[in-house]
DNA sequence: TACCAGGAACGGG
DNA sequence: CCCGTTCATGGT
């Protein structure tokens, strides 16, 4: 087993990070999945940034974080969790306002995450009308019934499937997973990413472009769009829609609604600061969602 | 029991 | 393009 140390640079909670309701990707060592953690608390993931499946686990001790894993996972660390965003200077980018001022001073150290993206494109397929603890336990079962098992630390993982092992799935047993009406959408879009059409392709196209290309995968609208380029391929300009987010246009940006969903989503994205938009928008949602 | 959850596909106007 | 309806499922 490799491990190494990180030394934060600026305010990070590992907690905040993985629980916020970006990633449904991580999980609790102890089993559970809410709560208070201290230093002993491990999160663990799967990754394949070297080709072969391999488990991560991190622990979060004041500035240093600890890793654990099958490879050299510090790069992987650092990406997938954002270690390397400069958070202050992210902040200066957003104008000031009293909610985001709240939301950014109420959860400090909440990174955005990069998710593997075809386990981010399922897992946000699988978001639609559902709450967080269920997506989780959906990419829970997902893993535990198609996912390659990899050992670790004397116990049996198992990684995130491959677009090759989701659409060898049949519906009824995505369904058994309690998937319910996703069930087809996420077999479809899988043998979709199996032919070929990759969502990291779109890197590097211009947003709103790169979010039209991939409403093109089945159970993708403009939304689960944007949370795929958020939480997975690092455009941090991108701003989902979502239910909470349209109630705070409502309440803090009525100027912004413009009756569909993308001139709305760009006029939330200017009055934000452009650039680190969605970073500005993950505080407001979580903020929100926990009774800020 | 009725309502809701980080929506999307579908059909009709 | 915009709108209403339908779609599983488990928790409250």
């Amino acid at each position: 087993m490799e491990h190494g140390h990180i030394q934060l640079d600026g305010p990070f909670d590992l907690r905040l990070t993985v629980e916020s309701g970006q990633s449904y990707l991580w999980w609790r060592e102890d089993g559970a999945t809410y709560g208070s953690t201290d230093e002993t608390t491990r999160y663990l993931t799967t990754t394949r940034a070297t080709g072969e499946p391999a488990v991560v686990r991190v622990r979060q001790d004041g500035d240093s974080l600890y890793w654990e894993s099958t490879i050299d996972a510090e790069p992987v660390v650092r990406r997938r969790l954002g270690l390397d965003d400069d958070l202050q200077a992210i902040r200066e980018t957003v104008p000031a306002g009293e909610l985001v001022e709240e939301a950014f001073d109420a959860h400090p150290g909440m990174r955005i995450v990069r998710d593997p993206p075809f386990a981010g494109l399922v897992s946000f397929i699988c978001s639609a009308q559902m709450r967080v603890a269920r997506i989780h336990g959906m990419q829970q079962r997902l893993r535990e019934s198609f996912g390659t098992p990899v050992s670790f630390d004397g116990e049996t993982h198992h990684a995130y499937p491959t677009p090759d092992q989701l659409a060898g799935a049949s519906e009824a047993a995505l369904r058994e997973l309690s998937l319910g009406y996703r069930a087809p959408y996420v077999r479809d879009t899988a043998e979709m990413v199996a032919d070929g059409t990759r969502p990291e392709e779109v890197r590097g196209r211009p947003y709103e472009q790169a979010r039209e290309t991939l409403t093109r995968y089945v159970g993708v609208g403009q939304k689960v769009a944007d949370c795929v380029l958020l939480f997975s391929l690092g455009y941090l300009q991108a701003v989902p829609l979502d239910t909470w987010i349209r109630q705070t246009i409502e309440e803090y940006y009525p100027d912004c609604d413009r009756g569909n969903y993308a001139d709305t989503s760009r006029a939330l994205r200017e009055r934000l600061g452009g650039e680190y938009a969605g970073y500005a928008q993950t505080y407001i949602f979580y903020h929100l969602r926990t009774g800020g």
